[in-house]
DNA sequence: TAGATTGTTAATCGATTAACAATC
DNA sequence: TAGATTGTTAATCGATTAACAATC
């Protein structure tokens, strides 16, 4: 296994390949770590130790390819693979991110969304039916999940969660507002949009000036 | 002004913020740093530092007042006060956000959602009639607005955020995946949706062990 | 009082920045 | 070749952890 790299920089790769991306859209062809540490509002310094976690990617006198760079980041995060993700919750956040075709373009397919309410269960959302959330168990044997979106109530989440871990789900995307409990092999990555709020507020309030 | 608190810092007092109010919920009404640290998973070092930011709140021998210091770091967080939101963009997302209670709570209120399309401009949303995304100059001026929720296409956002800039509001939560240019005096929080994803996706590849 | 636990200073660790030899 | 720019080592900076006197 390679040695391990800190979470600052994995956080940092899909502002790459965001940058990247739009440098390639706009013809752009070639660019040393100084011009894209201008655009980016980094050093170039800290551009250049961050790629070189995962290789020598560019070359002395001439800077980076960017479409070269664009597919290795693309190889490193995973995004030449496809992903099978199931929504849990029905409700409006789960409908918000189903609808987002982004996702399915970078390879995250919904192959499934589940809720409790007898009501919703049996409709169809974006050609796909809404199951049962007791079917999770016979349908996650069918089907490979990578990852389950928590999006339902914050009462529900921690059971849910206990049950999707059982059932050998490894990616958990959690959106309710609570503290799923770690476990080995299981990777949560949280979406606290309260949080997220609240930092804003903290922020609005303490005067700050200029920011990331 | 007070010195000034990292990131970091503050990015972590919303999580004090929900542990705490489960304590007292639980009827819990003490902890010492050494107790809350291993509910949290931190050190109590950690704590004790961030805390001091502020103020000092705890006292020797006893531990922290789990209700003074909630309290305290609500007032730091500037839950006491109440915001104005407009929503642009009635979307999945921007509806999503509209219909999430949890919000109004904390004192978030949505006074405002706008659109672009005809045929959503005039419908009634939780009691609130989507406008014409035109009329928020005009509805900047009538009302004071806190925060903009810029939950639009990509393609508009960057003019949008402009604009706002422009009317004056000074609170950006932003859920289109680009970068909006800093400006002294507005504060920008991401919500990056597909960034979260794709560091999930770089998390399940890399065999990460226990995490977060 | 004795024990517990803070607030705070000092030590450590890790991440960012600077510098520069290697080399395209 | 000369100039540019990398990859990488060393220096700096900041954040986390440890230690402990103060004190409830």
């Amino acid at each position: 296994m390679e040695k391990k790299v800190s979470l600052a920089v994995i956080k940092r790769l899909p502002r790459y390949y965001r940058f990247l991306g739009d440098l390639l859209d706009n013809g752009i062809t070639r660019i040393s770590s100084k011009d894209l540490s201008l655009k980016m509002n980094l050093t170039a310094s800290q551009i250049r130790q961050d790629l070189n976690n995962f290789g020598c990617f560019g070359q002395q006198g001439y800077g980076y390819n960017v479409e070269l760079l664009l597919n290795e980041i693309k190889e490193i995060l995973g995004l030449n693979k496809t992903y099978n993700l199931v929504i849990l919750g029905a409700g409006k956040i789960g409908q918000a991110l189903l609808n987002y075709n982004k996702f399915e373009k970078r390879g995250f397919n919904f192959i499934g969304i589940f809720d409790i309410d007898k009501n919703i269960i049996g409709s169809e959302l974006k050609g796909i039916k809404v199951q049962d959330i007791n079917n999770l168990k016979a349908f996650s044997k069918e089907n490979h999940i990578d990852i389950a979106v928590i999006a339902v109530p914050v009462a529900n989440a921690t059971d849910l969660y206990e049950n999707v871990v059982s059932y050998g789900i490894k990616g958990i995307w959690n959106f309710s507002n609570t503290e799923l409990k770690a476990k080995d092999g299981v990777i949560i990555e949280n979406v606290h949009l309260t949080d997220s709020l609240m930092t804003l507020a903290y922020r609005l309030n303490s005067g700050e000036f200029v920011e990331e």
